[in-house]
Formats: C-alpha cells, structure tokens, sequence
DNA sequence: GATAGGATCTTCT
DNA sequence: GAAGATCCTATCC
C-alpha cells in the first residue's frame, strides 16, 4: 500500500476529506511495533464552525491545527483521554478531520496491551472490536501521543501515516457529529455503513 | 441492555 | 465557575 502524499490532502476541502479518508489504512511504526487499522469513521470541523477548535483564537492547545495539510493535531479532551484529527485546507486556516474509529488489521496483541495497560487489566480484555471503536480508545491502542506525535507530520519519512484506500466498496452513511452541543445539527459525520467498528450506529 | 454519574485539565465567561 | 470533539463503572432493569 501507498502512502498517501502531500497532495491528496491539499486536493480536497475538508469534508470531502473526511469521506475520502473513509477506507483508508492508520499505519503506526513504533519502536514497540507496528500497528494499523482502516479508517471506518471520521468528522469534519470547519472554520466558522463553533464546535471547531479553532473557531476562537489560537491557544497553545490548538496550535497544531492551524499547521499544513497532511499534518497531526492531537488533543487532551476530559482532562484524560486524547483524540487525532488530521489537518486539512492550507496552513494557517485551522480545519481538520478527527478520527473517530478503527477496524484493526495489524498488531492486535500489541493493540490490547496498550489497553490494557492504561486500565490495569489482563490484554484478553478486548475483543477486535472494542479496541478502535472511539476516539480516545483508537489514540491509545495505536500507541498515538501528545508529546510524539501532535503537530507533526504524516508525510515523508513520519513513522505514523495513511496509506491510499484499501477498501472502497461501501456506502458512506452521513449523521451529526457525536458528543457536541454547539453545531450539533451540522451533518459532519461520515462512516462506513455496516462497519461493525464504529463507535455509534 | 440501558442509563447515570464520575474522573480531571484547559479554556473561556 | 462551568463546559467540553470521552470513556468507564455501577446500578438498574
């Protein structure tokens, strides 16, 4: 598989971005080993968007999003849990893609470790299923930090990526987005239908 | 299976 | 002081 280049992310506006993303394979090669999964749910924060992290002003929490396309915004959220959003649109303008769930394919034992090890319990924990079915759970299974990983970049020798599509045969369902209430009605969401990984049907 | 509440930190009012 | 792009646990069916 490909990974994708500078200009399959400068070449779409950001929604088409989200669903073009759908298919598509997270690759992270960590020092621990690899992991991957297929991309199976995205959002779309935009600007002018109030539940946009840059909709208000530059902080040092959202910085990265005002970075070029192609590159990492993660976040704390909660105060404990962190998510990965894929910039987009030029730098400077603030608009990305969150990613919201995963269908594991590669490194599944070393995904469940990384569970594991955050909640204190036995790896067997996990079915395939649970491990990339949210936000914050598929940033921990993949191994994805704050400190590794935010405001860099996808591109190049990046040892986390996304590869060109893997699937493309399926229909793009199209919801609200989950867990805001400011632009709650914004039809943001985009998911694989009849994915059995996604967070929420 | 469904629902309610808590954990914990950054940002904004 | 309150809310937030979430997840986990307890408790109740």
């Amino acid at each position: 598989m490909q990974r994708l280049d500078l200009h399959f992310y400068q070449k779409y506006d950001t929604l088409t971005l989200a669903k073009e993303l759908l298919g598509c394979e997270l690759v992270h090669e960590s020092p621990e080993g690899r992991t991957a999964g297929i991309i199976v749910e995205t959002e779309a924060y935009l600007t002018g968007d109030p539940a946009c992290h840059a909709y208000r002003k530059k902080t040092a929490r959202n910085a990265a999003m005002f970075g070029p396309a192609g590159s990492v915004y993660v976040y704390l959220i909660y105060g404990m849990y962190h998510c990965v959003n894929i910039v987009s649109a030029e730098e400077g303008r603030g608009e990305a893609v969150l990613i919201r769930a995963l269908e594991p394919t590669e490194g599944i034992g070393l995904m469940q470790q990384r569970r594991a090890e955050k909640k204190g319990v036995a790896s067997t924990t996990f079915t395939v299923r649970e491990l990339c079915n949210g936000p914050a759970k598929l940033v921990r299974a993949m191994g994805i930090t704050l400190a590794d990983h935010n405001a860099g970049s996808l591109l190049d020798g990046a040892n986390l990526y996304i590869t060109s599509p893997k699937q493309t045969d399926f229909e793009v369902v199209t919801t609200t987005r989950i867990g805001i209430t400011q632009g709650a009605e914004l039809p943001y969401r985009f998911y694989i239908g009849g994915s059995r990984f996604v967070s929420k049907k």
